[in-house]
DNA sequence: GTGGTCTAGACCACG
DNA sequence: GTGGTCTAGACCACC
C-alpha cells in the first residue's frame, strides 16, 4: 500500500502547503516510515492535476526541513528522524497556531472549557496510530 | 478606559486580520460591551501608523460578520450579541485549526503532552479578563 | 548607501543560491543590519537582468531560515538575530564543507599545513569588519 | 590490501563525484601509489550497487585530469605524479571554497574560533595515512 | 507599490 | 527515468 497525496483544489491553503502538511503529518505519525519513497514529482503532478513545479516546491521545502531527502535520480525518500530546530524556535513556530485556535474558538462563542474539550479530542485522535513516529526522540 | 488596538507590524498575519481578530476576541470575552464605540478609522490609523484603508477593511469585515455596526457619521459600535452559527457549524470551523495545531506540534518533534502544555498556557492567557462575555448564549 | 546584489550569470552555482549566500554573508558580517530593507523582488530582478521568480525563490529561502522577514506589502527586511538550528544540525551542515575544502586542497597537491594557512587567511579576513554581527549570540 | 571505494548513497554529493574525490584524495595522500590498479568498472559497480555508467563517468573525469590512465583492455591505473596547475592557479581554485566555509559557518551562528575548531578536526582526520604522498612537489 | 502562488514549458545533471 | 533551475506571464492579497 503506497502513500497517496490528496488535495482540495479550491481550498483554503495553497496547494504546495497542503502537500507539505500532508507529508509532515504522515511522517510524524509514522504512516510514512523512514526510507519509504514518495510519489515522483511528475507522477504526483499528474495524479493531482497540478503543475510539476508545485509538487517540486513542496518537496523542496520538506527537504530543507530535513523531513525527506532526495537520492540522485532515484526520487525522494523519508529521512531518518532528526531534531533540527532549537526548543526556542519550535515554541516560536507553534505558539501562533495555539493563539489562533484560542482566539477563533472564543470569537465563535465557545467557552475556554469547550475549546479545550475540542482540542483534547483532536489531540487524542492523532496520538495512538504511531508507536514509532518521530514524536519522542 | 477606552478600548485600544495593538498590532505587531513585522508579521505573522496581515495587519487587517490582526485588527479583526483583536476586536472579535474583545467582544467575545466582554472586554468590549454592546453599544461601546470603537476608535475611528482615522484615529486608529494614526495611532498604529498604518494606512486608513487597512483599518477600514478590518471594520468592514467585522460589520459583515455582524460583530459591529456603523452609525452614519458617528462611527462604529459593538452590535448586540447575536449567535450566527449553529453549534455544528462552529465545531466544523474550529476543528481544522485544532488539527493543524496538533499536526504541526507533532511534526516539530513535540510530544502530545508538550503540545497540550503549550496550548493550556495560551488558553489561560486569554481567559481571565471577562466573567460575562457572549460565551454561553 | 543601500545594499546591492551582484551575480556572475555563467557562474558555478545557481543564481538564486548566489543571492542567498550574498545576503547571508552580509547579515552575518553586519554589513546588513537588522531592520534594514532589501531590494524589492522586482527591482533586484531588473538590475540583475533575471526573472523575478528567481529573486523571490532566494528571498523565500532566506525567510524560511529566519534571516529576513517580509512585512506585508512593504518589502523584505533583515530580521533580528535568532538561533534556529540545534548545535548538532549546525555542525551537520558545516562539516561537509570543511571536508570538501580539505579534500580539494590535498588533491590539488597542497600539504595540510598549506591548506590550514590559506584557511586561516580567509578566516581572518572575514572576522574584523563586524563588531555587532550575529556571530556570538 | 587492495584499494576499496565507498559511497554514501543518500547524499550530499553525486555518486560519481564521491568516487572522483575519493580516488583523488587517495592518490594525493599516497594511499594509492602510481602504477597501482583501480577496481574495474564492472567490479566497482557491483560492489557499490550502482550503475556501471556512473563508475565509468567518474573514471573518465579522473583520466581527463591526468590522475589515472587506462591501459587498453587491462583496466585503469594510477598515473605517475604530475603537477598540472601552478601555485597561483591552485590557490585561485581553493580560495572560494575556504571563503564558502567561513561564510556558511558565520551565517550559522558559529564564532570564528568554532569554525576553526571544526576545520582543524576535519583536517586532522585526513592527514595521517601517508607521510610520503605527492604533497610537496 | 509589495511579495506569494500557480501554470507552462525549457534545459540540465544524475543514474 | 529522477529532481533542480530558470524563464515568461498570469492572478491574488496586502498596504
Amino acid at each position: 500500500m503506497a502513500f497517496e497525496l490528496n488535495i482540495l483544489p479550491g481550498g483554503g491553503s495553497p496547494i504546495f502547503r497542503q502537500i507539505v502538511d500532508q507529508v509532515r503529518l504522515a511522517v510524524a505519525t509514522g504512516r510514512l516510515a523512514p526510507g519509504e519513497a514518495l510519489p515522483s514529482v511528475r507522477a504526483a503532478a499528474e495524479k493531482l492535476l497540478i503543475n510539476p513545479n508545485t509538487v517540486a516546491k513542496a518537496y523542496g521545502e520538506l527537504a530543507r526541513e530535513g523531513i525527506i531527502e532526495g537520492q540522485q535520480g532515484r526520487g525522494m525518500f523519508v529521512a531518518p528522524p532528526r531534531q533540527i530546530y532549537t526548543k526556542t524556535e519550535r515554541v516560536r513556530r507553534l505558539t501562533p497556531m495555539a493563539d489562533a485556535l484560542v482566539n477563533e474558538g472564543l470569537s465563535l462563542g465557545f467557552t475556554p472549557a469547550e475549546v479545550d474539550e475540542l482540542f483534547q479530542q483532536r489531540l487524542a485522535k492523532a496520538k495512538p496510530p504511531s508507536p514509532s513516529g518521530r514524536n519522542t526522540p
